[in-house]
DNA sequence: ATGTGCATGTAACTGGTTACATGATTCG
DNA sequence: CGAATCATGTAACCAGTTACATGCACAT
């Protein structure tokens, strides 16, 4: 497997685990998204479903379009997920940045859910944590001085704020559903 | 000036017009924000601050550290600022993500109050389109199968609405502010 | 003496962008 | 007849990362 495109790489891997999918359709797929995670170029889109064909991971299968051109259908093969699991399943080095966690979010499916629990409580207490720097900067800085830097301060302490509350909301609904599934989790802890 | 670096460049160049400062206060100061617009790497920062230093946009003072190393301090000239300032005039292209958006207001002091005010704005337009983008996407979409596209939507609509919510504060005290400035305002629009 | 923090730097690499090329179809 | 949408692809380029190198001071 040769090296490269590793983050784009394991995000469509991920998105065709779902799903098979024509590169056309992964480009749409995250345009919704490319608020968070950044815009896809084809540029990159394509080598890397090439690259992943190279590697067995996923299979192609065109469908001539009927009037339009024909697509090139991608699967993802059994040796891909393998790589896919094992990918998801590795402990993550404080994966600070926004974008690479809302990319993790895409990839909920290939977790387990003990996995996916424990990545959104990693993420809660980093944000925590994040915030707790964001008043402290906040407090270590003269009013009105520095309009730029308290507004991005502000700004990231808005969104951190929101995060932290919707991965409690969420935390809370996934208890919930694992109680229902496992009631035994009740006394255990 | 050659080409290149061009993302960081106006960053680096938009903190050093708020204060003189060196490679490492850059580094110290970003890191406090690399939630939003990710981790700047001294490979990267040192020969930005190299080519700024070549096309005059700003100056060194080595000053010896009293026991720890000396620093160097970099200063922004007023060729600088001006390359800066006409950036900073010149409309954005739908500047939708998240980092950009960041990076965008550590500059803020580099805006007029009117042209911070139009982009703040602006973002905010493209915040609510963002918003029913999400909406329509997350009605599409059957409950429960899928759970890393619903996540992932859910995600990015509850950071929006936070978006959104600060944008409207911030544009209010904005215009508090105008008014209380330029009360002629009132009437004009 | 070994490690951690401050401080600057370079070279190689790579992940992703930009620009370009192709071609059919549908819409105004 | 031109413009836009669907759909795929390549090559050149660049921005930023990673890994490495250096060196002093202070703490354990």
């Amino acid at each position: 497997m040769r090296p490269g495109k590793i983050r784009f790489r394991f995000l469509i891997l991920g998105l065709l685990s779902q799903q098979p999918m024509s590169g056309y359709d992964i480009k749409r797929f995250l345009e919704d998204l490319s608020w968070l995670i950044g815009n896809v170029s084809f540029g990159g889109l394509y080598p890397v479903l090439h690259a992943l064909l190279d590697d067995g991971m996923v299979t192609v299968d065109v469908v001539p379009g009927d009037g339009k051109p024909s697509r090139k259908i991608y699967t993802i093969t059994e040796i891909g997920r393998g790589v896919l699991k094992e990918w998801a399943e590795r402990p993550v080095a404080s994966d600070v940045s926004l974008k690479a966690f809302a990319m993790c979010l895409i990839l909920a499916g290939s977790f387990s859910h003990a996995g996916l629990v424990a990545r959104l409580e990693q993420r809660r207490t980093q944000v925590l944590e994040h915030e707790a720097t964001l008043v402290k900067a906040l407090e270590g800085l003269d009013q009105g001085e520095d309009l730029g830097q308290s507004l991005a301060l502000e700004y990231g302490l808005a969104i951190a704020d929101a995060e932290s509350a919707w991965l409690n909301r969420i935390l809370g609904q996934l208890s919930i559903e694992t109680e229902v599934l496992d009631p035994l989790d009740d006394q255990g802890v």
